[in-house]
DNA sequence: TATAGTATTGAATCCGAGC
DNA sequence: CGCTCGGATTCAATACTAT
């Protein structure tokens, strides 16, 4: 069910006790105007525009205290804020929730395109999770460390070794052991979630629409099948979707008639986007040895991805043109190596390109273009001195 | 400089405008209930709902304005909290240093072991950062583009056509035009730093002591080489370490006696810290070899600890002795490198020792002893490529 | 069809012009 | 001088195309 009207009218409407979680998105004490076109030049528009903070925390005192009303005795509240005014914003939550009944400050964290901004980009929302009671419904999502990602200090498997000291257990070629966890792990307080990309399907053209998977999360962990949740600011609806998609009855508002329609539209046919991202992890992108890393870390480079002919470009051009860097690779031969690397450098423009490889003997660099720069191996470079200087003992043992 | 009292009276000897940042993470306030009135129908003064906070508060404003006094003009100031307490001191520094002022909410996120407790795991911490003035001091860090960049973005210029599409820019003749030199990306307000471990923590005794990593961000991006650090609640002294390891003068206050003497200690040597005084473990210090281990990650190697002329031992033994490598550090010139490595290589028993260098040009390698071999590093061998055939192109240009 | 590689998209920010 | 407005720039992650 949708309403187009003032929360506040809406939920006097609802029974006492009747709501099982509620996620609120609230219009932002960010005295800006947000408004986006979409494709079709449909332009859509609110204000977050106040004229005092008291006004503003007015307006959301009356309207937090109805929906505890409406919120069962196990219920839960999910308040979405900015940086803005989330302080003054759990204020409240403090004072009519009660400070016991704050769970958690969640935060939404996302990478994003970049802007020339002095100071650090922001990259996280804030998400305050309140219950009505001392008991609450609360579900469990347990998380699996995958064996692939950044084998985090803590996850590591320990030992004892020889002395007894406690170590970081190693397997035999000296690489780490990450620690099993059979059930995973329950996830944290810290959620990294895609931010919806420009690209993404799933965009309505709504101002600050929230991913589905970061309500998808907050509606498994707060609420069972057939329970009811209610979005009192529901925007493009996203809250709605993703309840539905999850089997949960759903009750938004908003006062703005775009809102509602977008929401109606997309309820419909509800349609999550399948990022690649969320589906197999960042990880999936990485195609990098670690080994191969350790290498380009030694470089002032970008590493680049998705590319046979270029591992990395350094960040200093010579020549005005970017230098290619690549590892050969242990399935290439070296002259495979070469050629994939020669290619893409002109393809793309480099003036050099630089190539890593495995071997050092090389009688035949004569055939090798001249923008193309061969460095061996440190192993390769160690190894070769160090037979060199074999053989020359055992010459000289030999001429004596 | 490290005093023991409390801050607010050293802080009352340091003139106006005279410290460039300021670090603090107070003690929180972790009465776990404090009753908070309920104030139905009041305004939000905050200060009548704080009545059992109120000390606490009153005890943070004297100092946080006295801080604000000794900034200098175009100084910073980042305030670590917990969640319990994080919204009141945030309308503190609103009031104090004016939202205008309000920087960053960082989060310091870092996993942790799961405990069976229902709800998130907590797993984050938050650092506000204001600043003193519209004008402040700011250092850009940057790091690599995400995985799913890609090539074409980072090489090629882009502009809006005709009709406002972006789109791949290109000159009168229909070629792509380059980007230029990119420096990488700036570092978002999510900042994920594993934690201490918490065998480090209890051996340590300072169960609040942040890691240097964490502290070293913060030095980096609001100061420079010789500007001065204050930590009025400095602890353990994290914050005077990396201060002091980054190049900057430092002042740090505690009122515990014994958090004074740690932090002179660690001061006195802050290397040797690691590994005899505070044994707070390497994971400290980790972010110092990080560059270090991805060298020596390449070997088939065992890692040497606590030895100065030597790093690592080649696994594969030369005339039954093993093989010593030694990377060359910033601080240590190239013949004390060499030095370093021979007397410990022959202390040792190695058959030769490996020497990582920095610089390429060694006209006075006769010198260098006949078991120990050069290596240079892989940026300093492309360097000297990359130079050679600049000068080869300019010398061509010339005689044409 | 699967995968490598390419072209878009748009919010956030700064900067400079215009008032 | 302070404000708004348009233009330029940024990059994550998609959709799309070629192989």
């Amino acid at each position: 069910m949708i309403y187009n009207s003032d929360c506040l009218e809406v939920m006097k409407e609802l029974a006492d006790a009747s709501i099982d979680m509620i996620y609120l998105d609230p219009p932002f004490y960010s005295q800006k105007k947000h408004s986006l076109a979409n494709s079709k030049g449909k332009k859509y528009e609110f204000s977050d525009i106040w004229t005092s903070l008291n006004q503003y925390l007015d307006f959301m005192r009356v309207r937090i205290t109805e929906m505890k009303r409406i919120l069962k005795q196990n219920g839960s509240i999910f308040l979405h804020c900015d940086t803005s005014a989330s302080h003054y914003l759990r204020i409240l939550l403090d004072d009519i929730f009660g400070q016991n009944n704050f769970r958690s400050e969640i935060i939404w964290s996302y990478k994003r395109w970049s802007n020339s901004r002095k100071g650090l980009l922001p990259a996280h929302q804030t998400i305050f999770y309140y219950t009505k009671g001392k008991s609450y419904k609360f579900n469990r999502i347990l998380r699996n460390y995958s064996a692939t990602t950044n084998i985090d200090q803590i996850l590591q498997e320990r030992e004892r070794n020889k002395t007894g000291k406690s170590v970081y257990k190693r397997d035999e070629f000296g690489k780490i052991v990450a620690a099993k966890e059979k059930k995973g792990v329950p996830i944290s307080d810290v959620w990294e979630i895609p931010f919806l990309n420009p690209k993404a399907k799933e965009r309505t053209g709504y101002p600050t629409q929230k991913p589905i998977e970061l309500l998808e999360r907050i509606i498994k962990i707060s609420t069972d099948e057939g329970d009811c949740v209610l979005d009192p600011f529901c925007g493009s609806g996203t809250t709605l979707v993703s309840a539905k998609l999850l089997g949960r009855k759903y009750i938004g508002i908003d006062i703005n008639k775009d809102a509602v329609d977008i929401s109606q539209k997309r309820l419909e046919e509800p349609y999550k986007t399948k990022s690649v991202l969320l589906q197999v992890g960042e990880d999936a992108y990485k195609t990098k040895t670690e080994e191969e890393l350790s290498i380009l870390k030694q470089f002032d480079c970008e590493i680049v991805q998705r590319n046979k002919g270029i591992d990395a470009l350094l960040r200093k051009h010579y020549f005005n043109r970017p230098v290619a860097v690549k590892i050969q690779r242990a399935h290439e031969s070296f002259f495979e190596a070469v050629n994939l690397l020669n290619n893409a450098s002109i393809k793309k423009g480099c003036s050099y390109g630089i190539l890593i490889t495995y071997e050092t003997k090389r009688s035949d660099q004569y055939s090798i273009p001249s923008n193309i720069i061969i460095i061996n191996r440190y192993s390769a470079q160690i190894e070769m001195e160090l037979k060199e200087r074999v053989i020359s003992v055992i010459k000289q043992a030999a001429s004596e």
